[in-house]
DNA sequence: GTGAAAGCGCTAACAT
DNA sequence: ATGTTAGCGCTTTCAC
């Protein structure tokens, strides 16, 4: 038997091979000043030969509180979650919290498992990335525990999100294209996928505020590659002068634009300007270059588990809804319009 | 207080509603078929009143199993990991086994104390994909749950291992530009990157295979766009002709070297032909389009699984190293070499 | 088929 | 400063 669960020693093998209590091994590794060096030392020398590892399930229970926070994300392939991640991990651990990842595929009934699973875990808090649940789902598990909304907003009583300001975002786009010069300035949409009615709307604002309504055009598309390449292809079949520049709804949607650009032998920038949201790991690839709207990812990671701790401190009702400021990222998709 | 935990439900509030024992109340909740379809209506009608959830801190302290697998990530940024967590957690769902992920960006102190807490928490299996650790912090924790590497091979006695064949993906790319017609083929290696070493060795073994061992011709790199810049870089600065083709060690490096080639203006693959190594969701992009190896991911995910399933099960001692095998994926960045 | 009782490994009063 | 004791919420014999 190799890996025998019986043979890990207790707090009480510890206990009396240190000839202490087993309360005495609990406060030294617990990290209590108020052992004697003396004792203390004799508890560490016991649990070394021993091997001894604390129980964190044992020691869950009795608290009950497990120090665990848990992150259910739509779909680990989105480089977006690996940076909010990261900010989870770092506040929360800063903390003494450590963080259990779920993810499912963009799958509402995995999703809807792996968030039952997390609250019969216990975990303390619970943050959703981009979660495709049903508000039904949301509200039930916010009675039982706090939890935070990433990159998408509720109005369920009790829950508090972190959010990139998507109207701003949109207009840092359409400032910039429209200083270089830019008035016919299309925009990819992006369908149903989390803040994409925002960013439209920050662009046909903002077109607005600048005097360019005439030139407003907004083309469906999604959060995918092929969105961009069906937004382009819509954009190229239409009647009338091609828009010199596009703002399309997300980083990937705005490389399919690029690839079906190339196909057709349109130059990116001298022809048109590309413009994408996200600023995903893939727009800074040299190869790609993509002028993009940057969200603090790791910021926002930070500010959920923030509103994690706040709640579980203070026993704060109300939602709260923290709104991050995304920030320009100029690239080489972007340049004036061409002379003709 | 709205999240306070002395609200929840227990079994006895569900065994005291229904009017029977907690221990039927156990038994229903675990779906035992031994309970008569009366009482089980009761107590299931009682568990939805309460909104009852059962603790599984309690219980894994009882049974002393989690069934949670723990997964330490070298690099969560990296797409090659996502992958084979989907195949994980497939494989893990079916059998009743959740996963906790822990993610460590590259820090091997981070590492050690990701590893610890997962211990601590009881987990029943671990799943390493790329470890930097060292052998010492592998063997020690091997000795206290069935383990597995993925992605890294590592001879520590019962530490099993999921790696994919590099020699042979090597092999297959050397073999696929020879049949293009290529005789100088250069190769950019992956530094210290896990399998690099052996892509190297198949490329070098093929090349001689071949009768192209005086064509051989390596330049350092790593398992980074910059690894695959500088590469590039080096075969441009020396003397002599620019290889036809040229074999780089993963996908993110080949990036790195499509980027240079782009801007020294040297056409991809009308005058030099690139290979990539891995397959990730990068190299699929129609932008990209990179001919490239896939390691079948989901699928070492799954192996690993069962690895792990298989030693909880029959606590075999000596360790397994899955190989799995590797495919060539023919996309756009090789053609045969110009006719000059 | 159902209930009573013991105990998983630990923490947290409370004593001393 | 250290020991004693009573659970945390559940599963699991073992009776009935």
């Amino acid at each position: 038997m190799p890996h025998a669960t019986s043979v890990r020693p207790t707090i009480i093998d510890v206990a009396a091979r240190a000839g202490v209590s087993k309360s005495l091994v609990s406060l030294v590794m617990r990290g209590e000043r108020t052992v004697s060096d003396e004792k203390r030392a004799l508890v560490l020398a016991a649990a070394a030969e021993l091997g001894y590892r604390p129980n964190a399930v044992a020691r869950s229970l009795v608290r009950r509180r497990t120090n665990l926070f848990g992150v259910v994300l739509s779909d680990l392939h989105n480089p977006f979650f690996a940076e909010v991640i990261d900010g989870v991990q770092e506040a929360a651990g800063a903390e003494g919290y450590r963080t259990i990842i779920s993810t499912v595929n963009l799958n509402t009934a995995a999703e809807q498992r792996a968030l039952d699973t997390l609250l019969e875990l216990r975990v303390d808090g619970l943050i959703l990335a981009s979660p495709m649940f049903g508000v039904q789902s949301i509200a039930a598990a916010s009675r039982e525990l706090p939890m935070v909304l990433v990159a998408r907003r509720s109005d369920v009583a009790r829950v508090d999100s972190v959010t990139n300001d998507d109207p701003t975002g949109a207009r840092l786009v359409v400032e910039h294209l429209a200083e270089l010069g830019h008035r016919r300035i299309a925009h990819i949409d992006g369908g149903r996928g989390a803040g994409a009615a925002e960013r439209r709307q920050g662009y046909e604002q903002t077109m607005a505020a600048r005097g360019l309504t005439e030139f407003v055009r907004v083309v469906p598309g999604s959060y995918t590659e092929e969105g961009g390449r069906h937004g382009v292809e819509a954009l190229l079949a239409a009647d009338g002068p091609l828009p010199t520049a596009i703002f399309v709804a997300n980083d990937l949607a705005a490389l399919g634009a690029l690839a079906t650009l190339a196909e057709r032998g349109i130059r990116v920038p001298q022809d048109v300007s590309i413009v994408g949201y996200d600023n995903t790991a893939l727009a800074a690839l040299r190869h790609i270059n993509l002028t993009t709207v940057d969200q603090p990812r790791p910021d926002m990671g930070r500010e959920a588990v923030a509103l994690l701790l706040e709640r579980l401190a203070s026993h704060r009702d109300a939602a709260r809804h923290v709104l991050v400021t995304p920030t320009l990222v100029v690239r080489g998709t972007t340049a004036p319009p061409n002379a003709s």
